[in-house]
DNA sequence: GTAACTGCAAAATATTTGCATCCTT
DNA sequence: AAGGATGCAAATATTTTGCAGTTAC
């Protein structure tokens, strides 16, 4: 795991620290996507919350993860797939937030479908985010 | 005006009162989605900050607003258009932010499209949210 | 050694709650 | 008159900024 986080890290360019290594863990394990404050508690070794802003600012900047977008407040971000590259987003999957457990998941293998718009707007990324039972819930 | 926004209020059970007035017909008049924030700024008269988060809730549990997903932190509220009801949005319509703007608005006659999960999840809502160039800001 | 990262303090911002008063019905 | 809505004060939560000390390379 060290390994994988410490390789992730360097590939884009980041220097290797403890926080940056232990958050990236954090969402390497995790089947599901994340918030800030889920990140303050799951972390065993404490952080500055200050610090955990600001390399969740940098693991997006670098495109090391996504924001999902949410109808209430809350900001979830989750590990981005491969193709992301700083400053361009490519995650062409879509987001499912359970309403019994709460939990929020990337459907990788879900597409995002093509939507035509009308004349005039041109489409940049498109987002879609499904609420509804989850998987584990619906048994 | 004043007619719309005061049976809009009275069809939701609502008493008249004239923030909710005031609010209601910004809503009315606005093409685009309005954050809290805005609100505070386009309302001539103003009203106390409490007031405004009040409102909006109360907005959002008869049905006559509904919040928009967005990546960042920031929340956006729009009408509902027609078959809302207390507990239950209808909205099949996607949205649509701009990058170039800023605005956000629905797209109420592009159709969200049905998408399918993968065996065990049930969808209950979706959310389309693209980003893009607007109408306007592409002429 | 240098540039970048972290933690602490504190500022700025956003949201919620309690309560007394006022307004709508 | 009664219940609900508003405004104010204040508590709470969230996010940002500056700076000094520490760490990675």
């Amino acid at each position: 795991m060290e390994e994988l986080t410490t390789d992730l890290l360097r590939r884009h360019g980041l220097s290797v620290t403890g926080s940056r290594i232990k958050i990236l863990a954090l969402f390497l394990q995790s089947e599901s996507a994340l918030a800030h404050h889920d990140i303050e508690v799951k972390t065993k070794e404490k952080f500055d919350r200050v610090t955990v802003y600001r390399t969740l600012q940098t693991f997006m900047d670098k495109g090391i993860i996504h924001t999902i977008p949410t109808s209430d407040n809350s900001v979830k971000y989750a590990l981005c797939k491969d193709n992301c590259e700083e400053g361009h987003h490519h995650d062409d999957h879509i987001h499912f937030i359970c309403s019994r457990c709460g939990i929020t998941s990337c459907l990788d293998k879900v597409q995002v479908p093509h939507i035509k718009l009308p004349r005039g707007y041109q489409s940049r990324q498109t987002e879609v985010v499904i609420s509804g039972i989850c998987k584990e819930c619906s048994l």
